[in-house]
DNA sequence: ACGACTTTGTTCGCGCGTTCACAAGCGGCT
DNA sequence: AGCCGCTTGTGAACGCGCGAACAAAGTCGT
């Protein structure tokens, strides 16, 4: 009975879990103690089938004719996707974007915390955020060393993103966030989640004219 | 020759083509005028027969044997995103992320311009960003209609998230791109692109753990 | 205590997306 | 002009994720 369960979650389940337990968590604070499945996918924005489906890849943990204990369920989600262990990250350049993802409380309360803010110009280095200095970027090695830090998170300009990540990389970072627009070469081992804003506006803009011309199919 | 092509692009490969658009955009400015498909599938970090495939969707464009003229793909590509054609967007929440947004200069070079900023903070009212001052709310609706702007974009705190979508929705807006952690219900016909960076860190922290422990695997 | 209802967990079938592999086509060289 | 090598475009197989339908199970009412 060593391992009843396949040890794979499909990459798509696992980023439906975690919208999972941000509704969880919300939830419980609303005072709701059991959900069912049907309510939690309506919550959720998902199919009912699918978010049972999602659950059952981590075991039973629902009752049947009830529903799922909110703050079991989420205390499981939370443990599969491993949000209870702090985990150490850096982040490299500190604009607009630097500073909201380092001011997000968010983080924290999911098992992220920043050990290292970063950036190459002299004027923000310094600068408090949340309760954290920015660092010239010479001490980035060193931090990441120190703290044992897992994820870097970029969000330099596109020019310096490669360089950025090239370091990271070197200094033991395995998982990036890559918020510049472009694609990053990375070394066997290493894996990055791009994170591009204009990308995604391109679809939406897509989609939204997509859905706006089959009119003139008809026609045809 | 009313419509040699099926009409329908999956989803997966907009969102792909958007990327290729970005590094031609990238290529062409570093004097190139032909790649192949190997080259810029490796430079968009895909695999070259996918590549193929998206490309083949908007029709033959490339010269075998050759490759493809860096100019031309990237206008027809361009051209069937919808890229040409300048594209309204207002933007709501003027916090250090939507600040980030609103600056973001590489909208604009892929045909979407902010035509409304907003924001419920009196503080933050005035304040010019770009080129454009930010308005309150009130100011929403009016400017959504004499813009005729298609596109949403949600910067606000999660718990306002909600109500900002639904007056979006309300005013005409059929495309919602949505960075508040929370899921929002909308009406038939209007889509939200969901952007939740608490999602993405905790996706990238899963597949880190999960690649680690398969030492753990081998002793069962 | 028994029956019926509700809700979970699972199994099956479908459609999509991805990948590999081959044939067709074009340029360059002789 | 003809041949050769290179690259595109497409057809088919594979695998995966998604959605719907069914059986198991537990609870509430009588």
């Amino acid at each position: 009975m060593i391992q009843p369960r396949p040890r794979t979650i499909p990459e798509a389940t696992v980023a439906r879990l975690a919208v999972y337990l941000r509704v969880l968590t919300s939830l419980a604070d609303g005072g709701r103690t059991t959900v069912s499945s049907g309510e939690l996918a309506s919550a959720a924005g998902v199919n009912p089938a699918g978010l049972r489906k999602d659950l059952s890849h981590l075991g039973s943990c629902g009752v049947r004719g009830v529903g799922y204990d909110v703050r079991a369920l989420r205390e499981r989600i939370s443990r599969v996707l491993g949000a209870e262990r702090s985990r150490a990250c850096v982040l490299v350049g500190i604009g607009n974007l630097g500073t909201a993802l380092a001011d997000y409380a968010g983080f924290g309360s999911r098992g992220f915390r920043f050990v290292g803010l970063f950036d190459a110009s002299p004027s923000r280095v310094g600068q408090v955020i949340g309760n954290l200095a920015v660092r010239p970027m010479t001490d980035l090695e060193a931090t990441v060393t120190a703290t044992d830090a897992s994820i870097g998170v970029i969000a330099t300009p596109a020019d310096v993103a490669q360089q950025v990540c090239d370091r990271l990389a070197a200094a033991g970072v395995r998982s990036i966030l890559n918020f510049a627009p472009v694609t990053l070469a990375v070394p066997e081992g290493v894996d990055v989640r791009p994170v591009d804003l204009s990308v995604e506006l391109q679809v939406l803009a897509f989609l939204g004219q997509q859905r706006a011309v089959p009119a003139e199919e008809v026609t045809a």
